[in-house]
DNA sequence: TGAAATTTGTTTACAAGGAAACAATCTCCC
DNA sequence: GGGAGATTGTTTCCTTGTAAACAAATTTCA
């Protein structure tokens, strides 16, 4: 007799099925996976993407507020600032009102950039949650939306 | 006259705030803040959590196994094992059917640990989504293991 | 005013996690 | 049987992200 699973499938998770912070975990990783299949490691990431989107979204924004925004820590922020900004992507402002601070807008190199990211970015994040169907694809991102404190339309 | 935006709340995502793979991000991003906050960090990590607790569930399942279900690649598997055989909670055999496999399971100290453990990490996972409503929660839940491909009971 | 406390960004040192190359073993198929 | 190829785990090196200490500027408030 021997009682140990050989698929994944047989795996037993107990509770463990049905905890939220788990499941948020996995479905992040099922993600991250299906972006390398998809898009591949030669462009922009999607972290350095959110970040040139929202500086476009927002130009002039502060790193703090921009970090803060995508729950990105300072001490990263800085780095991924400065690595963008060495691709001449981003370009760094020190205002005359406080001169602690750093106002980032968009070169006209990432503002291109961004053009052209968002085309495959938005057809990737399309084709996630395609084994859901249209209305409850929905109804996730309205309850993410929720989840993290973006003001649900609707749901 | 200012355009510059001041408050968290007044940055602009535009159509990132609709995009699932970013949403997810920043729930996880969420609750793991939230996990430091409410359980602190001289404990178990949740992904330590998780991977005694699968073994709890699976004794003797073998390591690569382990790490599908878990979507941990196998060298970093290889790292979590080790530290968690040099705190004595997990166990490792070689079976004599492939010598090449490693087959986990926990100790009478590693028992007790998840034993333990389980108090704190459930009550921590009820805690989350606790600004959605009860069947709202639910129906995340139900969402997101579909999205994982884990069977969705009901829904 | 002017010292104490706060905010902003940077630096440094480290932890978490992954990619690629590797060694050992096992499976397949002639 | 025995080689080609696949699988399993480990090691090494690298990327991503964090924590803590810090410097500079700003705000607070006696």
């Amino acid at each position: 007799m021997d009682m140990t699973v050989r698929t994944k499938e047989e795996v037993a998770l107990g509770r463990l099925e049905d905890a939220p912070g788990f499941l948020l975990r996995m479905a992040q990783l099922k993600v991250y996976e299906q972006f390398f299949d998809q898009v591949g490691d030669h462009r922009i990431k999607p972290g350095e993407f959110s970040v040139l989107w929202v500086i476009s979204c927002n130009p002039g924004i502060r790193q703090s507020l921009l970090g803060q925004r995508l729950m990105i820590k300072r001490a990263h922020m800085t780095k991924l600032i400065r690595a963008l900004e060495e691709q001449e992507l981003v370009s760094r402002r020190i205002p005359d009102a406080d001169r602690r601070a750093v106002e980032l807008s968009l070169t006209t190199k990432g503002r291109a950039a961004v053009e052209a990211a968002s085309q495959w970015f938005f057809a990737y994040e399309q084709s996630l949650g395609a084994n859901l169907s249209a209305s409850e694809r929905e109804r996730l991102i309205g309850l993410l939306k929720k989840f993290i404190g973006i003001k649900a339309t609707g749901l």
